[in-house]
This record gives C-alpha cells, sequence and structure tokens, in this order.
DNA sequence: ATGAAAGCGCTAACAT
DNA sequence: ATGTTAGCGCTTTCAT
C-alpha cells in the first residue's frame, strides 16, 4: 500500500506538504494541494491511521460501556451520547457488555493502553473503586451518581424521582402500592427500592414482598405483571414501573383483563419515552438522551483541556402528569 | 506515561529484552526476565497499542457488520463468530448497523486505513459492488452468498430450504400455505419468495398476497399473525415462518384462539433455536452458529496467509420434524 | 543471551 | 509557502 512518502514523490512534493493538505493547514499553494490531491485520488490514498494515532498520542475514539443497546433506557442515552460524538466528529468504540465484568474490563484497559482516549460507562458491574484506578489513563465518564473524584458523572437522583412519584400515588389515597424494576441489585434499584421503603414507612404501612416485580424490560414483562396481579387475593392498587414499555404491556394487558386505568390500577412510569405519550402514561422523564448529551460534553471538555476538574452533575427530572394516575 | 526505554533504563537492559520478554520470547536470562517484569509492575506498564499496531501492520482486530445484534438470528451468528474470535485471540469491533449505509462505510474505511484487519459481514445493505472495491485491503468474509470472486462466504441456501419446506407442507395436502418474514426485500427475502412461488407454481396453485406477512421478528409479532389470521375469510392451513421465535409466539396465540396445531394451522418455522425445541416446532436448522464459526475460520486464515483463494462456502441445512407438520 | 540500530507511516517544529 | 528532519513507541534484524 502506497504511503504518504510515495505521494510526496509522485507529486513531486515534500512529505511535509502532502501532510499539510491532508489535514487541511494553511499556507499550501492551490498548485501543489491540487498537485497532491490528484495523486491521492489516483492511487486512492488513505493514510495508515495507526501512524497517526502513534504520533498524535490519541485515536480521537471514546469507549462506551453499555450493558444492552437495545434496552430503551439504554438506548436513549446513547441517542444522546451518539448525537453529540457525531458533532465533535469523534468514534465511538460502544461495546455491548451484558453487564460482564470482562467485557468491561477489556475497555478500561484500552484506555490504558492508549487505544481509546477516554470511556463513557453507562452502567457497569465493576465497582468504582476498580475503575477509579484507570481514571489516570484518560478521563472517564458515568451516567449514574459514582460518588467519586476521579470520575465525572451526570445522573439523576432516582431516589427523589421514586419517592415524588410515592408521595403522588399516597396523596390520592393509595395504600397497596407495587413496584417493577429490572435488576433487583443495581444500584438504581436499590435506590428505588429504599425510596419505596422510606414512602410506605412515612405512612406507616407495612412493605408488600409480593407487590415488588423485577425483571421487567419489555411490552411482554408488564403483560406478564398483569397476569400475576389478576391472580392476587389483595391486589395493588397502584404500580410504579420503571420503563414506559413496561408500563405499556402492563396498560394494554390490564384493560384486556377488564381492569380501568387509573381506577382499578394506577400506574406512574419512568423516562417519558414516545410510547408513554401514545398510552397517556403519566412518567417521570429521566431526560436520559440529556444525560447521554451531557456525559459525552463532559468528556469532551475534558480531552481537550486537562486541567479540568471532575464534576459530577445532577440534572432534575420532571414529572409528566397524564392520564394513568 | 512510561514506556518501554523507561522500562528497559529501570531494568538495566536494553530496549530489546524488554520487548522480547513482553513479547514471550525465548533467549532471555531467568535474572534479566525477572528484572524486566518487576519494573513494569511497579509502574503498571503496558505497552502503547498504536506502536505496536503501526510496526507490525496489523491490529490483531476485526470488524463484524452486523445488522441487529439482539435479534436471534443474527445472535446465533455472533455467538459462533465469537466464539472462535476468542479461540485466535483476536478482538472484534462489533458495529450495530441497523442497515444504514453510512456504518457500513466506516467499517470498510477502517479496514482501508488499517484500523482492522478484515471484515465480516452477516447481512449489509451496501450491494457487493461497493464493498468488493475494498477487498484489497483486507480479507471480507460473508455470511450470505456473495456470489463475488474477491469476497468469500458461508452460506445456506434459503431458496432450497424454503422450498423443501413447501414440498413438505404440500405432500401433506396442504394447499392455502402463507409465510411470515422479516425485511421484504433483503436477499434472502427474495430467495424465499421466489421459492415460495415456485413450490406453488408447481402444482399449480396461485400466489396468495394476502398470506404473506413481513416484519415478523418477535414472539409478539407472531401473535400478532395470528390475530389477523383469525380475521381473514379463507385462513391459511400452515405457515412457513421465518425465526423460531415468531413461530414460538404464533402457535402460543393460535392455541388461545382455539385452533389446533398442526390440525387447524400447520408451521415450519426456520433457524433451529432453542425455543423450536420447547414448543416442538418442526424446524429446519440454518445452522447459524456454525456459519458464524466458519466465517470466523474463513477469515483466519486469510489474515495467516494471503495466498489463500477466496472460498465460497455452502452449508446444508437440516429439516427436522417436530410436531408443529 | 544481549544490544545497537533501522524503520513502521505519520506530524510538526524548525529552517529557509 | 515549502522542505528537512526529529521523533511518536514499538519490533526485529543483525552483530557480537
Amino acid at each position: 500500500m502506497a504511503n504518504i512518502k510515495d505521494i510526496a514523490r509522485m507529486a513531486g512534493v515534500s512529505v511535509a506538504t502532502v501532510s499539510r493538505v491532508l489535514n487541511e493547514h494553511p499556507y499550501v499553494s492551490e498548485e501543489k494541494r491540487a498537485a497532491v490531491l490528484e495523486v491521492v485520488r489516483s492511487l486512492n490514498y488513505s493514510p495508515n491511521i495507526n501512524a497517526v494515532h502513534l504520533i498524535k498520542g490519541k485515536t480521537n475514539m471514546i469507549g462506551v460501556i453499555i450493558p444492552y443497546i437495545n434496552l430503551p433506557y439504554f438506548n436513549s442515552i446513547m441517542e444522546g451520547i451518539a448525537e453529540e460524538a457525531l458533532k465533535a466528529n469523534v468514534h465511538l468504540l460502544v461495546s455491548q457488555t451484558n453487564y460482564a465484568v470482562n467485557k468491561e474490563n477489556e475497555l478500561l484497559n484500552m484506555l490504558k493502553t492508549k487505544q481509546i482516549d477516554g470511556l463513557l460507562i453507562c452502567s457497569r458491574s465493576l465497582d468504582w473503586k476498580s475503575i477509579e484506578a484507570y481514571a489516570q489513563y484518560g478521563p472517564i465518564i458515568a451516567c449514574e451518581d459514582a460518588k467519586n473524584d476521579k470520575i465525572s458523572s451526570v445522573y439523576i437522583d432516582h431516589y427523589a424521582g421514586f419517592r415524588q412519584a410515592m408521595q403522588l400515588l399516597l396523596d390520592k389515597g393509595h395504600r397497596n402500592i407495587g413496584y417493577c424494576l429490572g435488576r433487583g441489585h443495581s444500584y438504581n434499584s436499590t435506590n428505588r427500592r429504599r425510596a419505596y421503603e422510606d414512602a410506605l414507612a412515612s405512612v406507616n404501612l407495612p412493605i408488600r414482598e409480593d407487590c415488588m416485580f423485577y425483571q421487567c424490560y419489555s411490552i411482554e414483562d408488564g403483560a406478564a405483571v398483569v397476569r400475576q396481579l389478576m391472580d392476587m387475593p389483595l391486589r395493588p392498587t397502584a404500580l410504579l414501573v420503571a420503563g414506559d414499555q413496561v408500563a405499556a404491556g402492563l396498560i394494554g394487558e390490564a384493560i384486556k383483563c377488564g381492569l380501568r386505568v387509573p381506577e382499578d390500577l394506577a400506574v406512574i412510569s419512568f423516562d417519558n419515552h414516545p410510547i408513554s405519550r401514545l398510552f397517556d402514561i403519566t412518567t417521570i422523564d429521566n431526560r436520559l438522551t440529556e444525560i447521554g448529551r451531557t456525559a459525552f460534553s463532559l468528556l469532551l471538555e475534558r480531552l481537550q483541556n486537562q486541567g479540568i476538574p471532575v464534576r459530577n452533575i445532577e440534572l432534575p427530572f420532571r414529572l409528566i402528569e397524564r392520564a394513568t394516575v
């Protein structure tokens, strides 16, 4: 394959000039620029990117640790990231980890070996202590509260969101409240469970283990919850549902089963995806796309200016009242 | 960050020796090896991978063009690829394209700029003519019949598979046969439709446009087809279904609707995923995982030996008769 | 067994 | 405006 020297020779100029036109630097005469471009075109030449990476000391590529690309929650974050990355012209190395630790370590190591310039973490299995050790090799940004002075983060206070939703339900008079979450033991789920328990405790209500549903990700999962509900002796009258898709499935199935929403079953979901508008679901906007956008910006600013300190940004959530409460 | 020179100096050896121990080359005394390793450990050193890439002229990373990672069909192929990649110790740059041409071009360009050593294509939007132009930069392997002398491929004859399934149905006396596919205009779908039409023509039966269902990917999609079926005046008595998940959803819903399988509705699906065993579905094993494994092997052999010619391997499919016909 | 040195392909500082 | 040249950090001959 041809290299920059070949191009220089064939265009009758120096390698520096070739480099200049390739990188669109000023101070190159029109004739020489044209000559170089012509040779480049005729040889169908592209620079060896590895040489560029080596000399520049960076790859212009950042890693993204994301458990499941296709889950709406992560998909929304990814949308924000991808949007900004496109603008900034940086490449994304997206690694769907399925929460596997070895996949996460793989990206961390790429940061160390300089294959990527920085790392965005949407959600992870590794503890922050292990991740923190890699912060010396490049900026790492989390999309959840990392509670860490080496890792910047953008996040929503899921405790407060869940707590507020619970309060709304309690204020409406509900006393049998359940919830649907995804993973049972994630950082977010733990906070949400705590908010749930605290809310009930505030009105001296006992915790109902039988009203806590986990592994809820899809429309189908939501429908399945309703089928379980129908067999319960003391059915909850309200549900907090993480994820509008789950809520939509739940509401659809509830109606099929003859339940009225919100009279027989009130629902508050989270994320404010388009589907929640379609079903007129009361939801808490977790501003996922904005989290993605902001996380990327935080990364970019640290990439462009090493001196910038670690920042932890909490984005306020927004309750959107619609017809399911 | 420390480099190989620092390590050499601190360990009191030459850079060549450091390189030797790092790469586990022979002919290095135990003492020096230990000294180097100790410095490497204490400095927590890792080689700059970009320098390695540059001098080796390769990255040990291959790209994978895959439309949707989460679709079972592609997931199975991916499984085979990942399995072999792990064994061969080559990294995978997996790009979920959603069939977007710019994503595909991005990977093609990475091949040209040497960021990846080779490319695996599970399915694509770009035509083979455009892709072929990049074959000069590194091996490209397709998981469908590329009909191309620059691009190796491993594939199943989907025409023959569909044709055989149709014949089985015709032999059983079915005269109203429909099908469920994913994309309507993909290479595979076109072949399958042709097989469908040819089979019907062979017994002088007209084509039933109303029995062709598209955009079927999930369990839910399968269930939806049954609901459409129920309203049809002349309902098909048998269905060819691309994807066991779709078939499972279809059968589940059919039973709910009071249809007997196979008496009222016979089903042959494709891929032989675990779910097809669960539902005892007659299916054609498309050996997807093996396609992935073979594709990777083909790529590896071309990587290790430039002289190896392009190969096109057709894997035989297998009809697995179970209880739905 | 070990080290010196060439060179992978490029960028950018420096000189002109 | 253009060219010369010194690296970037590593691997790998080629000597010894």
